[in-house]
DNA sequence: ACGAGAACCTGTTTGC
DNA sequence: TGCAAACAGGTTCTCG
């Protein structure tokens, strides 16, 4: 579900919610997401006033009034659910942490397939922390420029869609915006990362820019039964020119598929990448 | 050192 | 219709 707009849309909705409030109750429900809970969880949250609802990449940041900082991931399935707390239903098989905050509003962690990670630790270890520390740039900064993804591409042998796929290289992304914003930038996704390096980047830096700004002002995607904290469905899916419209049209050619062929779709590094292959070179 | 593939887990969709 | 296989937004680990 999640890549960088999905993760947007929730710390915004958290954000409205979580900042200056208190949680006032924790439930956890199971030990174990992908990995063992912190030891303590709730006794070491409770009781804390929310200071800031952050992001960094795919991961929520939120950060407590005694310099601890909740680090959230969402992996591949997992949501969070805003309701007050009169009106919330009973946890479900899969809400493995409940918070209780002091104004009446539950926030529920929901993650069918404990992709998702979750770590307390002190703000000052941020930087260093293993989950963070070798991410790349933040593509909506202005430092993430053509030069700057040029530089992280050169000399690289494996294809550009595996590459911007790599959080190393650019943070933030996933399998839908990569195959976006290569369509946008006019660049084929079975192109060496290294060819790509240099004035390609002049093309895909701002369509990689374009892409997430759009999609974060539609409130993410929406696949399934993905909701936004608020409950309402991000509209960005219906903006896809390729994603997930293999043999359809994409959103700029005029050929018709059943001559062209439309959007193809090929597997690459075991996932799936949408494409025109005639504006993609 | 780097890159491809497997593994993690559950739910939904697709195909025979 | 029913069941099994394929597939899904991500990340980390292993192996060549």
């Amino acid at each position: 579900m999640p890549e960088l707009p999905e993760v947007e849309t929730v710390r915004r909705g958290l954000a409205v919610r979580l900042e200056g409030r208190r949680i006032v109750r924790v439930e956890q429900r199971r030990g174990d997401l992908r990995w063992p809970l912190p030891v303590g969880l709730p006794a070491r949250v409770e009781g804390r006033t929310v200071r800031s609802v952050g992001r960094r990449a795919k991961y929520l940041l939120i950060g407590l009034d005694d310099g601890m900082v909740l680090l959230v991931h969402l992996g591949m399935s997992g949501r969070m659910v805003l309701t007050p707390i009169d009106r919330a239903a009973p946890p479900g098989p899969h809400d493995h942490l409940v918070f209780d905050t002091d104004d009446g509003w539950r926030i529920v962690f929901n993650d069918p397939r404990r992709f998702g990670m979750i770590d307390l630790v002190s703000g000052n270890a941020l930087p260093t922390h293993r989950l963070l520390a070798a991410l790349g740039p933040e593509p909506l900064e202005e430092s993430f420029s053509p030069d700057c993804l040029s530089d992280r591409l050169a000399g690289r042998q494996t294809s550009i869609k595996a590459a911007l796929l790599d959080q190393r290289t650019v943070a933030g992304l996933g399998n839908i915006y990569v195959c976006e914003a290569l369509f946008e930038a006019g660049v084929s996704p079975s192109r060496s990362a290294a060819s790509v390096a240099g004035k390609r980047c002049l093309r895909l830096v701002p369509a990689i820019k374009d892409v997430l700004t759009r999609a974060i002002a539609a409130g993410g995607s929406s696949l399934r039964d993905y909701v936004q904290t608020t409950g309402e469905l991000g509209y960005f899916q219906h903006a896809w020119a390729v994603y997930g419209r293999e043999g359809q049209a994409c959103r700029h050619c005029d050929c018709e598929p059943a001559r062209t062929g439309g959007v193809q779709r090929l597997v690459q590094s075991g996932r799936s990448t949408f494409f025109c292959p005639r504006r993609q070179r």
